[in-house]
DNA sequence: TATCAAAGTGGAAACGTTTCCACTGGGAGG
DNA sequence: CCTCCCAGTGGAAACGTTTCCACTTTGATA
């Protein structure tokens, strides 16, 4: 890779100073009109473009802002992504992008970095806001910089759903349903304030609403075979009629691995999860869910970060509360009347209650034909 | 955002020269250890860190890769972002992301930027590898790049799935099936060069096979849908029993909108997908489609692009032709025998042929419960 | 005709690094 | 005792810009 024409050698072909270059190519300051054209036909001749590393050290600033988020794999947070780098190109800037794999250790060194190259800003989604060493780093050095989905924090601008309110909201749904005990299932609850606070708010709506105190099912990145944990889990809690996934994949997951386990959704098992992804509705039964909208807390986010770079007016904080609603879904069922009668509704090994037992010999009958 | 320390400050703080302090912090050339004790102290004291942008116009290297994606809404290049992002970081580069929409106007204006910012490489999906003005910009300054996705090209690097092949696949998998009239469903057709090279094998594959040349049906971005354009698709093409979608999001919204129509999938219509999302098998009935590993393919690019910064010796090249399998699914059957004898296989309105009849039944059935 | 303002221009400093070179002092070898 | 080498050090140039300032020219005003 050859180092192509630089300013200096600009100037020398239309035979004049830099200063002059500089000038005609930025529009600032005067330029006769001969000149500008002979520094127009240099630039052209020799292909020269300006360095933006040259520009960055003088102007120390670099039109680029850095973006950390856990992961790709996540549509949530692609779709964030995807909003907020639609915000910056159209503003000029372009984004860093580092995906910390949930690992605080790569998240901390990565916004080290980001900082050394002196980005202007930041857009991120911290594994824990109050505690990550890189949020206190720009924080110190005051850059720029607004949170994605991480729960709200004094002094610090942030886009977020109010999982809380959310989760609330799923334990009415459920609640309303005539369901009184209920699981929640979460993948990467350590490092993720987010799925606490689902958690928490979950908690506090089935407190509130007088149903059982939901049992949390928490499994890690390698535990690939959920079927086999969810057998056990219902083995453990015989009652339960319905599981809230902390996301979508984990409830289209649950839903297989529950089918798997030969059970009908939602018949015996209700399913409730949480995004709001798109192929959550092609699916049969559809999913019911928390829906948000990613991509345009991203937008939110990278707007937010340009007006504090421009010292222009913070745009309006949409209301947090309004930041989700709750989508219906076939695999989501109130719990019809004559279970309620203290009957055994859902239990595993799968119950022998006619309802299920339909439902099975339908499946294999299809199978079988 | 106020400035922090520069190398300046600190050996002022230190009582040497910059020169000394570059060479203590960097390891490069000798120092007592006394001065070495002094230096790091001063760092320490004011909290001082390189500006890479200084280090870069020194080096003229920036340890920053461009990528360039149409869009990170699809998983596949939000997959193959992860990839390449995962190896970069390992090699202690960065990246600069940009979606470019299927823009080759935003493609264009972001890889001129790129340029202007000094990154060391690329990786990039260009919507056109032959006609891209932004390939040929960094093809022309011999920068190191690696294209994703792309169909191949001389004299560059590249990593890619062979789509023709792969389509080739799907047709024949159709054929084995008994099937002899099909249909290609494309989102993008006109901006991806990937959707067209799989069109042209699967109509070429249809032909070896002796299949009816199929049918193309082409959507825009905005005909939200599917569902009416299905149908009269349907209508014109009465003898249809098969589709090949470009993707698989097309595909599982083919397969809703089918179901919407009244249509029963397999039995009315079978339907192959591409990329091999996860999703795909998480859904009733599962996806048949063509598998990939988007993430390895990033990995791959990346690493290519790696190679050729550092004068290493190339990465093998895995072999396009196996960089895909067929996954069978419950979207795709084969036709049955007393079918092929003739009779009408597939039919809009719906048929009434009993599968259909009694799967149908089965399902309100279990609704009804 | 002398004065002045404004337009047009170039030199040079500054931004934060790295690195070449030159300088010092001291120890070893003649 | 002189020489030489080497470790340790600092000054300064270079990287590619922008911008301040000073200088020339021109045309207008007094």
């Amino acid at each position: 890779m050859r180092q192509l024409a630089t300013i200096k050698d600009v100037a020398l072909h239309a035979g004049c100073g830099v200063a002059t270059v500089s000038r005609v190519l930025n529009s600032t300051g005067p330029a006769s009109e001969g000149m500008r054209q002979r520094v127009l036909a240099a630039v052209d001749e020799l292909g020269f473009e300006f360095s933006e590393v040259g520009r960055s050290l003088q102007s120390s600033t670099t039109r680029t802002i850095g973006c950390v988020i856990p992961s790709l794999a996540n549509p949530v947070f692609a779709d964030a992504v995807q909003g907020a780098q639609e915000a910056f190109l159209e503003a000029g800037y372009q984004m860093l992008l580092v995906c910390t794999n949930y690992n605080p250790d790569i998240e901390t060194q990565a916004i080290r970095t980001l900082i050394a190259k002196q980005v202007d800003g930041f857009v991120l989604t911290v594994s824990d806001a109050l505690t990550s060493e890189g949020l206190k780093a720009i924080q110190n050095r005051e850059m720029p910089s607004c949170l994605l989905f991480n729960t709200p924090l004094e002094d610090q601008e942030s886009r977020s759903v109010d999982d809380w309110a959310a989760a609330m909201t799923v334990a009415d749904a459920f609640a309303e349903a005539g369901h009184t005990q209920l699981g929640f299932l979460a993948l990467t609850f350590q490092s993720s304030d987010r799925a606490r606070q689902r958690y928490e708010g979950f908690v506090a709506g089935c407190a509130r609403s007088g149903m059982l105190r939901p049992v949390l099912l928490e499994i890690d990145e390698d535990s690939k075979n959920l079927t086999d944990l969810l057998g056990r889990f219902l083995q453990n809690n015989p009652n339960l009629t319905g599981i809230f996934a902390s996301n979508d994949f984990l409830a289209l997951a649950t839903i297989r691995s529950a089918r798997q386990l030969g059970l009908h959704i939602p018949d015996d098992l209700s399913i409730i999860g949480f995004d709001g992804i798109e192929v959550g509705t092609m699916v049969e039964p559809s999913l019911a869910t928390i829906v948000t909208d990613p991509r345009l807390m991203g937008r939110g986010a990278a707007e937010t970060v340009l007006s504090i770079i421009n010292g222009t007016p913070l745009p309006d904080q949409p209301n947090p509360a309004l930041s989700f609603r709750f989508r219906a879904g076939g695999s989501f069922a109130p719990l019809v009347a004559e279970r309620r009668g203290g009957e055994k509704v859902a239990s595993f090994p799968p119950s022998k209650d006619p309802t299920h037992k339909n439902t099975t010999f339908n499946r294999r009958d299809q199978n079988e034909l």
